[in-house]
DNA sequence: CTGTTAGCGCCTTCAA
DNA sequence: TTGAAGGCGCTAACAG
């Protein structure tokens, strides 16, 4: 930035309202600013501006994994807001380890992000508080973190689960099962519940498996269940890896679906409609929710204001009608 | 950190050196230093560090897509691979267009990022340039830059699908047709060189589609194909996008895999084995890209050198033989 | 082993 | 409208 300044015959502090652009400059020092920085391709250190300055212009993304296409689509959407803000985004994984969230998210505040959008590990076991980051805004995502005040953004779990379940027994099924991974996520509890008072509603039994942790051990719930006496005829499968891990079981078994049991799940993905049969699921917003918890972190960034109790967010969901369900007509949305 | 230093009763660099733990400090000294940090929570300002420094301890990463699963496995290797090296990591995506790759490259250098990881977009389009980078390391994967001596990992992209097309070609078609999204990807032109190649060693007449943008041209182009004289009994598509739209013009066309045409995709995907039928698909290791592309990375930035020509690392890819290619054993992964 | 000095590049403050 | 001074928090280099 000296270089510049000498070059152009001015002061730093010319150049750098010149780049600020918030300070009246002359035309003709202005001119010639530019024309220097043109010539010596000088590019301003953001690193030095962000230490000087209250601003890094950074934000922080933390999310339980990249390789699950459901929260790479949340992280893009995070990332395209970002970018269309000028801001730029420091992203890790937590691998659904509190304590690896925890120090990730310290290692950001050290770093001085702007602020934070989090989707946050295990329900109940995040260490994640409001103290932690000070006057750091921070919006949780896809599950919320309990008796913090932090802004959160979620989608209908517990209606969107309740429904699909209610389909399914609109198609005659009086025993459905429901698999899921853990209780502690809250997602999954979320769903269950509502599968749960769907089920009651219809005066069912339930008959609930959080045990989906692998393919083997899937598939020992299942055939279990589907040798015993009260054979499931429908299963609602929580989210997209207990979809593959039943679906594997259910050839596995030589199980058809929807003849010998019917089937539906949480969470669309691409390939769902050429599944064999096409998957009936509930379709969450998943770069919505992104986009929406990323808008208002920056909303509270440009305020400068750390909210007394968080706003919460919920998005609705669709329930997409395939095949796996029985239904027999072409692919339906329905709006809740 | 001054802090620090007056209730531990030492100067702020003795605080320096226990946080680095470079150089040797008394036993008795750090122990108050540490006792001190603990009771002010100090969190030592990496902005600073890596502004007075000469690392930040941060690397860039930029990706065409970050809703791609395939892409999204690349990153998470590359965000793993660098949580264990102890750095931060600054994603952005290009959305395939060179001027945004540029305009985020130059971003991330104004960052002094330590170096960078680049699925480069379009080929022979992207304005990445050695010079652009000046000292700053840089790996590209998946897809080259041309002339550029950046270091760079691929796959086998040509063998892969030669490989996969020989294959299909033993099965008895004669006719097979390549459906892919553009030449100007480098990594559907190298399939693309593969099919040809099989399908000239093979005596036979080529037959490629390169406007799988959507759906509507996919299926108006398959649609004209499987009416016309020259029917083609196999198709072979070059990613996973343009395997959807393949399969959802199959679908609406009624057309049977693999009696009526066998079909084969190049990047298998999880959900590859319960579609109908199962997908007969070249895989390529995503993951593993990541990681060797971002060791590779990290050799650079700990020895500081800059390669006059880059290396050429080129990752072997399996063949996985499900239903779709008209195979009737069980799933098999043939090494290449 | 430890402290002092100095300065990284920028921008806020103040004075001209 | 412009420049000079000063300091953000940290650490390399040099004393001691």
């Amino acid at each position: 930035m000296t270089d510049v300044a000498r070059l152009a015959g001015v002061g730093t502090m010319t150049v750098s309202r010149v780049l600020s652009g918030t300070v009246p400059v002359s035309e003709a020092a202005a001119q010639r600013v530019m024309t220097a920085i043109q010539q010596l391709s000088y590019k301003p250190n953001e690193l030095a501006r962000a230490f000087r300055g209250q601003r890094s212009r950074t934000i922080g993304l933390i999310i339980p994994y990249l390789y699950d296409p459901f929260f790479a689509n949340c992280a893009h959407a995070v990332t395209t807001v970002a970018k269309d803000k000028g801001y730029s985004v420091i992203i890790t994984t937590s691998d659904e380890d509190p304590e690896t969230e925890f120090a990730e998210a310290e290692q950001m505040l050290r770093r001085h992000v702007d602020g934070l959008v989090v989707i946050p590990s295990k329900f109940r076991q995040t260490r994640l508080t409001r103290a932690l980051f000070g006057r750091t805004p921070v919006v949780v995502f896809d599950r919320p973190v309990a008796d913090e005040p932090f802004d959160m953004v979620l989608v209908q779990n517990t209606a969107g689960a309740h429904k699909m379940v209610q389909h399914l027994i609109e198609h005659g099924h009086s025993r459905v099962a429901f698999m899921g991974l853990s209780r502690s996520l809250f997602t999954i509890n979320a769903r269950f519940l509502g599968y749960r008072k769907a089920v009651q509603e219809a005066g069912l039994k339930e008959d609930a498996f959080f045990g989906c942790q692998s393919i083997e051990e899937t598939l020992k719930a299942l055939e279990e269940r589907l040798s015993g006496p009260n054979r499931p005829t429908a299963i609602f499968a929580s989210n997209t890896l207990a979809t593959r891990y039943v679906l594997s079981a259910l050839v596995h078994l030589g199980v058809k679906i929807p003849a010998d049991v019917a089937f539906a799940g949480f969470d669309d993905f691409e390939m769902a409609e050429f599944t064999s049969p096409a998957l009936t699921v509930v379709r969450q917003p998943a770069q919505e929710m992104g986009r929406v918890a990323t808008n208002l972190l920056f909303d509270r960034i440009e305020r400068g204001e750390i909210p007394e109790t968080g706003n919460r967010i919920v998005l609705p969901v669709e329930i997409v009608l395939r095949r796996s369900c029985g239904c027999k007509h072409r692919t339906a949305v329905v709006n809740r």
